[in-house]
DNA sequence: TAATTATATAATCATATACTTATATAAAAC
DNA sequence: GTTTTATATAAGTATATGATTATATAATTA
């Protein structure tokens, strides 16, 4: 597959909220791991309204999906997404996310739970 | 190729860029022709410097270049630019520019001189 | 049920963006 | 050399964006 053809205007709007390097490397993680905002924050050096903020952009474009257990809510990338095939291409031509992976594993933030 | 890693800040610059459906919609026609800016205006219902101001900013990120011949400065994707292979990745997700190639073609503008 | 934890939402604000009009520059035509 | 044509640049402006702090909500734990 790999061919979805996106309406310009919808194309553009994907486009545009994958040019912020915070949301960029939120769906790139999340192409690997689903996360729950505090692991998440581990990452990024801003507050959790503003993960938040930018979780809540992808997700109303349909880019992430969101599941609640318990306290936490992961999120994770949306296959169904008719741009998933467009993030897959785009994803290929950015860094691995194995360090800031690495970073969220190595402090368990849902097991130390002071988030 | 097409598999050049790009700085996850570079590549997401990149995206800001194409993020709007007016300069995404100027890399699509590049992408099939080299035009000058009053070719372009045919197809957007917007100002000349507008048009300009666009041009310049895919200019200043090494995305096109530009060749002046006589009164005319022809703009092309630049296939030199390290985000080329990106780029052509995104265009085969968005609609093919026939039909505003058609609209430039039929008009002529650098034939008629009057933009 | 009260306190804690995880997350979302609201309000605010400074900066960025995308347009406009006015003007400058540079080549072509007269 | 003056006018026209093509394009760029400057200045101004309204709106969008991305952050913050404060607060609300919802699940968990004590």
């Amino acid at each position: 597959m790999r061919e979805t053809i996106l309406e310009i205007e919808n194309a553009s709007h994907i486009l545009k909220l994958l040019g912020d390097k915070t949301r960029l490397t939120i769906i790139a993680i999340l192409s690997k791991r689903e996360c729950c905002v505090c692991e998440l924050l581990e990452v990024f050096d801003m507050s959790q309204p503003s993960v938040s903020q930018h979780l809540r952009k992808l997700k109303d474009a349909g880019l992430i999906k969101e599941e609640r257990r318990g306290q936490w809510i992961y999120y994770s990338l949306n296959s169904q997404s008719e741009s998933y095939d467009l993030i897959q291409d785009i994803l290929q031509h950015i860094p691995d996310q194995t360090e800031n992976i690495r970073k969220i594993e190595e402090i368990k933030p849902t097991l130390r739970c002071d988030c």
